[in-house]
DNA sequence: CTGTTAGCGCTTTCAT
DNA sequence: ATGAAAGCGCTAACAG
């Protein structure tokens, strides 16, 4: 067993309440007597123990965090900024990959271990915790999307803005025949998208052709099925704009197995900018969404929330994107 | 606050503790009395505070997680491969990415929060704190890395076996001047592999030129710094192979950006089979590593060793690695 | 089968 | 400035 504040206080003469605020120098205690108590601690290497503080305190300095996969880019960076933020403030981090199908389970574990508040940056068809955990004033912090019908403090990426930036961009290589592979319904962050892929071609005057969307499911596979449907179609389209790289390189593969050229023979743009956009023979063009920044932000807006808990307002914090031009995109044949 | 097992017990006209034992079923408790117990108990919405649960039991269900760093796909599937298999059997994972110089930091934040047991896949320069870890007797299970000095229970890749093969391989096409990116010296799979290649020139006859040697650091960027430095060299390699993928691929821009072709002008090999080296245009051959199943595997250790403390003997689990020929090989000039 | 008692390690009034 | 006492929510003997 560890060390206790109790056999520290015995060592220093004096009692454990005196260990104790020695230790957290919260009030008023004899300096030289702190001093004592505190060399004896670490001579004995005490480690507080985080379960007995926590539950005098009513809190774990621990928060949780969902996400829906932690193998894909997007989220491991976050994961990363979340943590660097969190562990740097004294918080753990408690993760949680999300399957369930409406967010309970995961929302169940961390509430259960406590935690004083969640990021939630999960994907779900219907995401009935939520609202739940607002109503036991538990913070929350959305990341990577809002939810309809339920306003929240959260950190996101201007989809919409970036789609629009995106589409306007193809459109003026010459490009009509844009297809767009949509990622999921239950992402913000896709149909926000969507909509800004429509609203550019409707300012353009370009009709929006419902064959021309695809569902990706945002993975890599479901990106590499979407362009084979497109590609059989007739005509093909001459531009290919996916709801994140992750598709949109799924998408060349099939583009490239279909012996098709990018960009001589088609156009293929993506979102996120991950690492792998920007190689060499891949050199998509993309907006980039400052992912680790996204985590930061929603851990230090998570931690705002948890330590005024009086602040009443909510918080929207939306990140512009970054259109990177690389060599995915050329003008239409 | 959350509902607690007193007010149950009030409202259930029972003792706390039969609704403690109700709950967790763990002894003969009435079933009639039990039932209303839980009937109840979900009527409230109770859910068990994990910390006073721990702070009696001294177990708190939560493992600590150590890794370098979070965004390497290497690491992110590790983290995947933990997290669903402690979350199967009811264990939080407390996830650290480690900067410190020895580890400790991460352990200390780990051990305060009482983790019944830690996985570590972290690479420090001089780790001072696994053994006193050990003395502790906090289960420890070491993954992806074998501590000189320090037995221990473990989950690694063959290393140095793969290294041999893709050595032999690379041999085997004609090749003599076969350069070597390393990973870093604290890392166990770099020395690992480094002494698979040398083995694998030393049993073919072909004499291991230090010049041909390059530390790579793990990262993308060092494998592109190493490779630009290896082909200065007058002759450069015919052929590199890479410590891992994240430097194969570093080096892939490297060569590309120095106008050479793969394979035609210089093969390339790596470690890990990360998805992007999969890709069109890229078609790294390397060592798959079953990295999400190293972490499954991990976590059933851990948590075995956590709740068998008796067995003493130590396992360590040895993953083979699968040769995966692609396109970036080919026969020496 | 169930209630009572005690206590996990720590913080926090409330006295002194 | 410090100690005594109480209690966070839960489980674990020990009686009965």
């Amino acid at each position: 067993m560890g060390v206790t504040i109790k056999e520290i206080a015995k060592l220093a003469g004096v009692s454990p309440s005196t260990v104790s605020r020695a230790l957290t120098d919260a009030h008023y205690v004899d300096l030289e007597t702190a001093e004592r108590v505190k060399t004896i601690a670490k001579q004995l290497g005490y480690r507080p123990n985080a379960l007995a503080r926590g539950l005098v305190q009513r809190k774990s300095m621990a928060i949780g965090l969902i996400i829906p996969e932690i193998e894909n880019p997007f989220y491991s960076e976050i994961v990363s900024g979340v943590e660097r933020i969190a562990t740097q403030r004294g918080y753990g981090v408690v993760v949680i990959s999300g399957h369930s199908a409406n967010g309970e389970q995961e929302v169940r574990a961390l509430l259960g271990r406590q935690v004083d508040g969640i990021i939630h940056a999960g994907v779900y068809r219907t995401d009935t915790a939520l609202p739940n955990l607002r109503a036991e004033g538990v913070p929350v912090v959305l990341l990577g999307r809002k939810l309809p019908g339920f306003m929240s403090d959260c950190v996101v990426a201007n989809d919409r803005d970036a789609s629009v930036q995106l589409t306007t961009y193809l459109i003026q290589l010459g490009h009509t025949r844009i297809a767009y592979i949509f990622g999921k319904n239950v992402s913000s962050g896709s149909t926000e998208k969507l909509a800004g892929y429509k609203e550019a071609l409707e300012a353009a005057g370009i009709p929006v052709h419902p064959e021309l969307v695809e569902h990706g499911d945002l993975e890599f596979h479901g990106g590499h099925r979407a362009a084979q449907k497109l590609l059989a179609l007739n005509p093909p389209p001459t531009a290919i704009l996916a709801g994140n790289d992750f598709m949109a390189l799924g998408a060349r593969e099939a583009i490239l197995e279909a012996g098709l050229r990018i960009p001589e023979d088609i156009s293929l743009a993506g979102f996120d900018d991950i690492l792998f956009s920007s190689m060499k023979g891949i050199e998509l063009t993309t907006a980039a969404v400052p992912r680790s920044k996204m985590g930061q932000l929603g851990a230090e807006l998570l931690i705002k929330k948890i330590e005024q808990p009086d602040a009443e307002q909510i918080e929207q914090i939306i990140l512009e994107a970054r259109i990177v031009r690389r060599n995915s995109c050329g003008p239409a044949r």
